[in-house]
RNA sequence: GGGGAGGUACCAGAGCGGUCAAAUGGGGCAGACUGUAAAUCUGUUGGCACAGCCUUCGGAGGUUCGAAUCCUCCUCUCCCCA
C-alpha cells in the first residue's frame, strides 16, 4: 500500500491532517469521500482538485467515494461566499450526478471488480425522507450549539466586519454534511472525509458526530486553495469558467489555459494535476529552467490532463491548431490550408456568421468587426485596438479604412479575425 | 421610533455652479520586450457620422444663461441612540 498521505504532501496537496490518518492509511484499506454540489451537468477545472485527491487515493488502494450533494447543495454552504442557492427539481438533480459521473470516470474506477473502485452516493438519498423532527432529535442532540459556534465559518458570519448575520439554514449546514459523514462512515465504512481547506470545520462536525453518535474514529484531511501566483482567481479567465463539458469549454480553449499557465504556476500544478512521479517532474523543471522559452512543464500539463478529461485525439488536433495560430503562419500558409483542416484548426474558436451579401461591395473593417459581428462591442474600441496594431485579418494588419471584400475570403467563405495576440475569432460567409 | 452619513464610470474613490465624459488607484483591453510566462514600460478604457455631436454622476421634478455640484419630493444603503 503506497503512502497516500505522503504522496499528497510532496504535491503540495495537503493544507491540515487530523492526527492519525496517515497511521490509518498505511495500516490497511481505507474509504474516504469529498463531496461535489451538482449545481451544473459539468465539472470545472476548480472541482479537479477533489478529483485528483481521490484518484491518487485509489491509485493508493483505497477505496474513493464520491458524494455529490444533492441536499446540502440547496443549503449552501456557508463557508463559501456563496450566495442562496436555488433548489435543484429531482430529475435535473439526477441528470447533473449522470454526467458528473460521466466526467470522473476519466479519473476513477468505477467499473472494475477491484475491492477498492469506486462508488457514488447522492446525500438527496438519505435527506429527502429524513423529518425535520427525526433529524434534530436524532442528530442536533448530539452536537451543542456551543460546539458549532466556535467554527471559524460560523463565527466570521456572527462577528464578522461586514457582519450580515447567518440564517438558521446556514448555521444548520455543517449538521447537515456532518451527518452525511455519518451515514458514509455507517453505510459504506467510510472514514475520512476530505476537501478543500475551508471544510475543515465542516469535516471535523462530521467526525466530532461519529464520535458521539456511533462511538467510531472517523478523519479529515483537507487540501490548500488552489492559487495563481498573480492573485487572482484559479481557474476564471475572461470568458469565464473552465469546464470540463466539451460543450462549454472546448478541449482547444482547454488545453490554451494550460499552456497559458505561468511558470510559479506551473509547477505546482503539475504537481496537483498529473500524476506524474516526483523524479520526473523535478528532472522536467531542471529541463524547463535550462530552456525556459520551450515551456516543457505547461506542455507537459496540458498534454496529461487535456488527454485524461478529453482524449489523446482532442489533445493532438488542440497542438496542431495552437502551432497554426501561434507558429509562423502567415496569409499564405492559411490560404494554403484545406477547408477541412481549417475548420478543424478553427473548432473551439468563436465563430461568426455572415451574409455573403456584405462582402459583394466591399465592407468596411469597423462596421464587420463591431456591427455584422460582436467581435468588439463597439467601433470606437475597435478603432483604438487597430490604431495599437492589435487587429488582424487572415494575420495580416489592418488599419481603420481597410476594405474587405470577397476576394480576402479563404476557401471562398471564411475569415479569420485576431483581436490582441491570443483572440481568435472564425467568421463565417455565406 | 429619534438622530446622523451617504448613493459618482467595471470596482474603490475625488469633485460640490461653468475650464467635467468627470482627478487618482485598481481592474480590463491593446502595444513594446519576451516564451502564447512573469516582471517592467507605453497607450487606452461611455457612444457615434470622432478637431464635432449625443447620452451619463440613485429616481422624478425645479432654480439658473449654465447643474455631478443648489432646492423639493421619492427611493435605497450604512452608522449611532431607543
Amino acid at each position: 500500500m503506497k503512502n497516500f498521505v505522503e504522496e499528497l504532501r510532496w504535491r503540495g496537496m495537503i493544507h491540515d491532517v487530523m492526527p492519525g490518518t496517515e497511521e490509518m492509511l498505511q495500516k490497511e484499506m481505507v474509504t474516504a469521500y469529498v463531496g461535489i454540489d451538482p449545481t451544473a451537468d459539468s465539472l470545472h477545472i476548480g472541482h479537479l482538485v477533489s478529483i485528483m485527491m481521490l484518484r491518487h487515493l485509489q491509485r493508493s488502494g483505497h477505496r474513493p467515494v464520491v458524494l455529490v450533494g444533492g441536499a446540502t447543495g440547496m443549503i449552501g454552504d456557508p463557508s463559501g461566499k456563496s450566495q442562496e442557492r436555488n433548489l435543484l427539481d429531482e430529475p435535473t438533480l439526477r441528470h447533473n450526478q449522470e454526467c458528473l459521473k460521466g466526467q470522473i470516470a476519466h479519473f476513477l474506477d468505477f467499473d472494475s471488480e477491484a475491492p477498492n473502485k469506486a462508488v457514488m452516493a447522492n446525500n438527496y438519498d438519505w435527506m429527502k425522507e429524513f423529518s425535520f423532527l427525526n433529524f434534530i432529535r436524532d442528530v442536533g442532540k448530539h452536537i451543542t450549539v456551543n460546539y458549532m459556534m466556535a467554527k471559524d465559518s460560523v463565527k466570521k458570519r456572527i462577528s464578522g466586519e461586514n457582519g450580515e448575520g447567518m440564517s438558521f439554514t446556514e448555521f444548520t449546514y455543517q449538521l447537515v454534511q456532518g451527518y452525511d459523514f455519518l451515514e458514509l462512515y455507517r453505510t459504506l465504512g467510510c472514514r475520512l472525509q476530505m476537501g478543500g481547506s475551508d471544510q475543515w470545520g465542516n469535516i471535523t462536525t462530521g467526525t466530532e458526530m461519529i464520535r458521539r453518535i456511533a462511538g467510531g474514529e472517523a478523519y479529515a484531511l483537507t487540501c490548500p486553495l488552489i492559487t495563481k501566483s498573480d492573485g487572482g482567481k484559479f481557474g476564471k479567465t475572461e470568458q469565464g469558467n473552465i469546464w470540463l463539458d466539451p460543450d462549454r469549454t472546448s478541449p482547444y480553449q482547454f488545453y490554451q489555459f494550460w499552456i497559458n499557465v505561468s511558470d510559479t504556476d506551473a509547477s505546482k500544478y503539475i504537481r496537483i494535476f498529473t500524476t506524474r512521479l516526483k523524479e520526473a517532474i523535478e528532472a522536467l523543471e531542471a529541463e524547463h529552467a535550462q530552456a525556459p522559452h520551450l515551456r516543457v512543464l505547461q506542455k507537459a500539463l496540458a498534454h496529461d490532463i487535456t488527454c485524461d478529461v478529453h482524449s489523446e485525439a482532442d489533445y493532438i488536433a488542440a497542438v496542431e491548431a495552437s502551432e497554426i495560430l501561434f507558429g509562423k503562419g502567415t496569409t499564405e500558409t492559411l490560404h494554403r490550408l484545406g477547408e477541412k483542416t481549417l475548420l478543424s484548426v478553427f473548432d473551439g474558436v468563436p465563430r461568426f456568421n455572415i451574409a455573403k451579401e456584405v462582402l459583394d461591395n466591399g465592407c468596411n473593417i469597423l462596421d464587420l468587426l463591431a456591427g455584422q459581428t460582436s467581435i468588439f462591442p463597439s467601433k470606437g474600441e475597435a478603432r483604438r485596438t487597430m490604431k495599437d496594431g492589435g487587429v488582424m485579418i487572415n494575420r495580416e494588419k489592418v488599419a481603420e479604412d481597410t476594405v474587405i471584400n470577397t476576394a480576402q475570403l479563404l476557401n471562398g467563405r471564411y475569415l479569420l479575425a485576431q483581436r490582441g495576440k491570443k483572440n481568435y475569432y472564425l467568421i463565417i460567409v455565406g
